[in-house]
Formats: structure tokens, sequence, C-alpha cells
DNA sequence: GCTCCGGCTGAACGTTTCCTGAGAAAACGT
DNA sequence: ACGTTTTCTCAGGAAACGTTCAGCCGGAGC
């Protein structure tokens, strides 16, 4: 697929838990980026000079330094470097003092989608980067990622946030077979505990809402998971 | 995305506090600015001499020297750039006098809709500016920026300064989705400690003023932001 | 036909998010 | 100095949301 085939663009990621790190530089990498790592932040401003990346994904919370301290270091080096940064759910006083030179954030515990889609809008937004197309299509079904709209046949329909999140990953992955496990690992949480009911329940609310009117888009492959695909000529 | 697809105008901002200098600077960038910034009066006088910017950004207290002062050399290199003060809220009887050689000023702490639209006036006023329209309408729904005023279905509408700043910074921006924490950084006062709730509160009051008829025009899009548009249905 | 199994979906629950009215404090104008 | 406007906080209630679960369905295999 044409996604795997492309490199959008070279990031930074920068965490000292090495989980998140993986998990974030796996992930990323699966979507098409480039990615480096860095595990604190005189790493961070090292690699950032090094290899100069379009995009740095920063935890505020970094072992060496602040990660705003980062950011004002990578800010000093010109070229002028988005940031995204990571940050703790409850940590008010993060975002009043320091994310307000963010160019976006994310809250930990993050799903892999949510992160994508703050990359994917702030590389739109600093590089009026076409090669990530705002709109996706699949079909008569229709969806905007700036605008937080879906329609199909040309009639708006109402989304949750997670229905959102969970159809923008089957029309990113169109023809593709997603097993509920990996659809769990992209839309929820990487924390949660729940088992993949909650995905075929979601699944069901989709169906309802944009899956109504023939030709069927999701369909379920029994025992495997469930693909998003116009039925060719069967 | 029309904002980010031409440079308005060519700005020098001038802070030696590298918080403010890098709010400003990036949330005018992001508005179509291009953006050049100094840390003290003699690098002002040095950027302002090299890129001979439409406009500068000027605090009026510099480690190096007064702002006015630095205001002084820039009216001397000829070529009328007007200034823009930043000044401490309490500023004493002499130093307003001193602001008279302003073409405007703001006090500290400002909101980045307050700059921006003072920036917008002087460069109005002293260039003609057509890029920089000051009326903006969305649907039945018109925003005199000059005037200060606001129609709904041709009626005028009295607003707070609050509910004029929310609504300008919405209507700029019809058609992006806009979280609570953006919503504040640009409206609100940099210094302001409170939650997004009072967000919610003024969008309320905005919806009682100017989105009692149809179609309305306010939307909320729960877990992500408001957002002003005109419902399409194609 | 019967059973087993994976998937579907409606109901129920607790939680989160949002809206709005009321009121206190500050700013403003006269 | 006074009343008015504006700003902000708070809390109740309503609605939407996320999650679990149990019963149902239908296909596959015996």
């Amino acid at each position: 697929m044409n996604v795997l085939e492309r490199v959008e663009a070279r990031l930074l990621v920068v965490d000292d838990e090495p989980n998140i790190r993986e998990l974030l530089s796996a992930s990323l990498r699966r979507s098409g980026f480039e990615v480096v790592t860095a595990a604190d932040g005189r790493e961070a401003v090292h690699f950032a000079e090094r290899i100069r990346p379009d995009l740095v994904v920063l935890d505020v919370m970094l072992p060496d330094m602040d990660g705003f301290t980062v950011a004002g270091r990578l800010r000093e080096m010109g070229g002028q470097m988005p940031v995204v940064f990571l940050t703790a759910r409850d940590a008010t006083d993060d975002k009043v003092a320091g994310l307000r030179v963010a160019d976006d954030y994310v809250t930990k515990p993050f799903s892999l989608e949510e992160v994508l889609a703050r990359i994917r809008a702030v590389l739109r937004r600093t590089r009026g980067d076409l090669d990530l197309p705002s709109r996706l299509q699949v079909g008569d079904l229709e969806l905007d990622e700036e605008a937080h709209q879906v329609w199909r046949s040309g009639t708006p329909v109402r989304l949750s946030p997670t229905e959102f999140k969970l159809l923008h990953y089957f029309m990113v992955n169109t023809g593709r077979v997603l097993s509920k496990a990996q659809i769990l690992d992209h839309v929820w949480n990487y924390d949660f505990g729940g088992d993949a009911g909650v995905v075929e329940s979601y699944v069901s609310y989709l169906r309802r809402k944009v899956d109504v009117t023939e030709p069927r888009l999701i369909h379920t492959l029994r025992g495997v998971g469930y693909v998003l695909r116009l039925p060719r000529g069967d």
C-alpha cells in the first residue's frame, strides 16, 4: 500500500521509557516515517542537530532536563522544528507554563491514532504538506481529518471520538485486513486492559452509522479480522 | 487554509523574555506573517536595518536601551516602520506620554488576539492593506473589526470585549476545529491561570447572542473542541 | 439435524463531557 | 460614590460516551 512506500517525513522521538519509545517508533515507521529516537534531553539536542528532523515528538518529563528546555534549545538551532509534546494527563501546571510554545500535545496514555493524527495535523500546518491528504475517500464514504467530519453518500454523519478514530484507521488501511488485536493496539490507549469485545461493539456502531447502504464497505473475515473495501466483482 | 498560503507582512518582534518572544513569533507565523526576532535594542536596530520590516513589535522595557530610544533610531532610518509597543499594565504617566510616538500599544499580559488585532489595524492604517479584510462573514453572521461591530441577519448584536475576541477568533478560523486549550491560548491573556471552563461559558454566551437562529454556526465536537461553520451537506 | 463457535447487538451501567444559571468580585462609566 | 457591565467560578443536571455482558444469530463441521 502507498502509505508504506514513501517517507513522509523525518521524525525525532524523545522519551526515556523504552516501551513508549519502541511503541511509537515502530508504529511511526510502519506509517511511512523515518524515525530516530533519543532517551534524554542531551541525546535529543545532539540528534536534532545532526539529522535535522521535520518534527520532534518530545516527552515533557525527561531524566536530565525539562522538555521545555529541550524545545528552547531546538528553537535556538533555527530551522523551526515543530514540536509535539507528550505529557501526563493530570499535569495541569505543565500546560499553563510551557505547552503554549508547543505546536500540539498528546496526553499519556495515548492511542497511536491520536499521536499520528496530531503529527499529521502539525506537518500539514507548518509545511503545508500536501503529501498528507486531509480527506480520505472509499466509495461514497468520505472522511475529512481536519474538519473532523464524515459523509456517506454526501450526507454528514455524526461520530463519537472513538468511532471517528476507528473509521480513520480503517480508511487509512483500506483493503488491508485488520485483526481485532491490531485495531485495539492502534485505536485504544496503550494501557487499555479490556478485551477485544469492545472492538466488535464499535464496529457494530460504525456499521449502523456509516454502512447501512449498499455497497457494504466493512466486511468481517471470521477468525481473522475486519477489512474496509469496495466489494470487487466477486 | 488560506491564512498560511500568503505572507501578510514582514514583522520584527523585540522582547528580552524568550517565552514572550517565542509565544508571539510562533503565533504570528501561524497567522501568516514572516517573523524575525530580536532580544535587545542593539539587535533590534541591526535587524531592522537589514530586513526592513513592515512593522515592529517592540517591548518598552529592554535590557540595554529604552524602547522609545529604539523607536527613535528606527525613525531616523526613514522608511517609516510603524511600531506597536508592548508595555506593563501599570505604566506610569511619563511612559504613557512616550507611547504617543507609538502607532499603537498593547499592555502585558496580553492575549494573542489583542496583539494580532492591533497589528492588523496598524497595517491597514499605514499601508491601506487590502489583504487584511476588516469585515468577516460566515453565512448571515458579519463582523467588522474596525467598527468593532457584529450583525446576525443584518441586525446588530452587542458583544462584550471577550465575546468579540472569541467570535473573531472563530471567524478567522472558520471551518477549522479549535480545542478549548487553543481558544484559551489565543483569546485569554497568557497569564490566565483558570481552566477551560470559562471557554464553555463564553461559547454559551456567544450562542445566545449570535447563534439562536438556523442554521447554527457554532458546533460542539465532543472531546475535540468547537468549530464555526455552515453545515455542509455536500 | 444438531452442536459448537465466533461474531453481532441491545441493554445496562458508571463515567466523562458539556451546558447553563446563579452569584461573587472586579472593572467601568457616570 | 453609585449602579452597571463584565469576567470568572462553581455546581446541578442533562446528554453523550465507553465498556461490559448476556442472549441471539448464523455458518462450519460432525
